[in-house]
DNA sequence: AGTTGACATGTCAGAAGTTACATAGTGAGG
DNA sequence: CCTCACTATGTAACTTCTGACATGTCAACT
């Protein structure tokens, strides 16, 4: 109820994708197809949405009032619908940012190393050694990315794509930390004996 | 259908939820109550649940004749069960381990820093002033269990609790990214200016 | 002329996860 | 004696997320 009917009491109330997608559309209108091409980079690395949510999340927002949509015809059945963020939307976002987050991150991954004992040792090396390959991969492809926006300009808190910078900044932390975790794991379960952190060798 | 009803078929089903009860259970029999314990630490840092959901996969399990369990008079209205692995528990985790997952991680704060230019700067810098604080006396907690399972031996991959040190790695790598990331993005958001990485003064 | 891929919007069933409700014994401390 | 915390297991309602189904246009390639 609190704030999904237009009141503007202070209470926060949406679903976190709600505020993504708010997040979204602060740099500028978008239809639904837009935000789900949008939530694949940077944002996708740490934040994923199917159109199947993406649309009735909107109509939900629009209910609110958090956002507006004007209709144009468009290819297909039904009318292409560009949605942009209201005032009492913005007010919510800004609301919501400073709210300390307290969800778990998850990873299926880690998981897996949590039951490395169990499984064949080859074979989970070898799974290991592949992570280390793929985050080699996007550290690579992140850092070109990173720096072609230093030269944009983006790097500055007050440009208006700082936050993906942000983004893809957190991207290259954690594929380093994935890295050095991979490799080191790799060693370990190849070598069948204690490695020393740092120590891995490729 | 497949692998759930007792067949041997290499078809992995179940969820990974399930899996992540099994690797608890490789560690020795539990019961419901005691799994809740330990999906706390070091694995809750990266897979958490709720008992309310931990009790009817168990109950699932327990179907699929991958766990199997006694019943001992407990306190409460009801028994108290202790579950453990059986062989087919075992042999389709071991399975499960070797898939590489794809699952994404998901990362509410990360999602807050995408959108950080539309929120109040000395509020957002706060944030991650905080979010820095918590890593650096998560990563001391860490380091020191660290320690105390490198003095038992859990780094070697051939004690039965390597995996618990594993994870605990993760963690490490994990809250040093973050660290250095939140101190970074307090840093750009408090001089309101682009901050060299690396740079970033407390 | 036919196929593929991008554009574009939606629904539905089901899985996964959270929060709250419900019950009941035991031991420690006030 | 009472309360609190821990042990212990379950259910119900609800939210969130995924995967499949459903429709239709337009441009490029074969």
């Amino acid at each position: 109820m609190a704030g999904i009917e237009g009141d503007d009491s202070a209470t926060v109330s949406g679903s976190t994708l709600g505020y993504a997608l708010l997040s979204l559309l602060t740099r500028g209108p978008a239809t639904g197809y837009q935000l789900t091409q949008q939530v694949k980079a940077p944002l996708g690395h740490f934040w994923t949405a199917r159109h199947s949510q993406i649309y009735p999340e909107l109509a939900r927002l629009s209910a609110a009032g958090w956002v507006d949509s004007v209709e144009q015809a468009g290819p297909g059945p039904r009318a292409k619908k560009t949605y942009a963020v209201t005032p009492a939307g913005l007010a919510a976002l800004r609301a919501w940012l400073v709210i300390p987050p307290t969800a778990q991150p998850r990873s299926e991954i880690t998981l897996k190393a949590y039951a490395a004992t169990s499984a064949d040792p080859a074979a989970m090396a070898a799974l290991y050694t592949d992570l280390a390959d793929r985050s080699t991969r996007l550290l690579a492809e992140y850092e070109q990315d990173a720096a072609r926006m230093r030269a944009a300009g983006q790097d500055d808190p007050a440009h208006p794509r700082f936050g993906n910078y942000a983004v893809l900044m957190m991207g290259v932390e954690s594929q380093r930390a994935v890295h050095r975790w991979a490799r080191w794991l790799a060693s370990c379960l190849r070598t069948g004996r204690p490695v020393a952190y740092g120590e891995a060798a490729d």
